[in-house]
DNA sequence: TCTTACTGTTAACTAGGAGCGAACACTCCG
DNA sequence: CGGAGTGTTCGCTCCTAGTTAACAGTAAGA
């Protein structure tokens, strides 16, 4: 299990020295003993959550900055160990379809085209245009579906858009899992390893956006 | 003395309230006790530094965004607390924003940046990524409401995609007039000349992408 | 009406750790 | 040799994060 603090303590500790502060010059301004802060920054204790928000003001820095993996944060997730998968089924949505070629393209619930897969996914094409690197889409992920059966991540070029509809879906992207719900939207970059699963009991309904970006085309 | 809690709790319940989940179901989640949670959002008890981030990153919402006064400075992380802008008119959406600049990018309804024009259209961006000519957005015409006052048609680079939410709008495209109406979806080149009036009664919402595919760049 | 299954809230309690002071070992300077 | 910095560790206290249990309220059946 992946736990948030792990890194924290040398975070702080590398920020007051770039900053080029004594622990006890922080500790006097922050109203802290100077051990405990070097206990926390040598991951012996933890802050409270108001010492820590004081502590990160002090230094000028966001509180999500400190975590390890923040997902809205520059963070660098690198693909590293994780496997490129197999194209069985189809990773990348681009992929998917034929050239539509059409400049103007309106699509009603009745006249999509349709793709379903095996595992309970389903795409939808919400527009066909000349574009041949992008897909816009309505996906349905039924209850216990995922990208692949296997559950392995995938990597591609681009970057993916999402709008959630309906439901509830699992994302993990590189290191962070999180969950989108209802209203809630998305976008990140591709070449992250990533992979859905709806863990719910409900049908997962999404607006979809993946374009794969090779101006050299 | 200024405490940054003293909000937290009231912000972590809307937050909660806001994407429609139970009490008890948030605490199934997070595994933590309901009534604990209770305690929390009331004020009248403070979650460890690793509860509130497991709460906050099930929310979708950065941290920072859940203290009350997030501090000043350049390196403010995210749009955070929906910041209100209000311009004259933006032709082109791909300008609308800074560049947010994260590989991933969370956007709960609560923390979406939002542009307001005068004229009765309001975007609310739905993910903030490192692709500058990208823009993923929730889109809101209200009754009457077009994309310029003047009526004039609009041209710019790239391709526009869109998917109806709610309501109905007429969008012009060239010589042709098409009405866009709920769960339908629409894509086109956006240098044919073009434009979007809302002649119905009901606000039109809908799920918009545009990009304007600058390789240079 | 009386269950059953939710919703959120409060009271009483406990165990663990946030945070402290004091002593530690070290380096540099006069 | 002081003294004045640096950061670290030990041992302790007391507060509070987080628990269980019971609470009141509402909505859906039977």
């Amino acid at each position: 299990m992946f736990n948030p603090m792990h890194d924290l303590g040398p975070r702080l500790k590398s920020l007051r020295l770039a900053s080029d502060k004594s622990l006890r010059e922080v500790a006097r301004s922050l109203e802290v003993s100077p051990s405990f802060l070097s206990q926390i920054e040598n991951g012996k204790s933890q802050p409270s959550v108001a010492t820590l928000y004081s502590i990160s003001r002090y230094l000028g820095v966001p509180v999500d900055t400190l975590f390890a993996a923040t997902f809205d944060g520059a963070n660098s997730t690198q693909p590293s160990s994780t496997e490129v998968t197999s194209r069985t089924a189809i990773d990348r949505p681009t992929d998917a379809w034929d050239e539509g070629g059409a400049r103007i393209s309106l699509v009603t619930a009745q006249n999509r085209s349709l793709l379903t897969m095996e595992s309970g996914v389903r795409w939808e094409r919400l527009a066909a245009t000349q574009e041949s690197d992008v897909n816009f889409m309505e996906i349905v992920y039924e209850p216990g579906a995922g990208s692949n059966a296997s559950g392995e991540l995938v990597v591609h070029d681009g970057y993916e858009y999402g709008y959630a509809l309906d439901g509830e879906i699992e994302i993990t992207i590189g290191e962070s899992v999180l969950n989108l719900s209802k209203n809630q939207s998305i976008g990140f970059d591709s070449s992250i390893p990533h992979r859905f699963k709806n863990t719910g009991t409900e049908p997962f309904r999404g607006i979809w956006f993946v374009h794969g970006c090779h101006p050299s085309k």
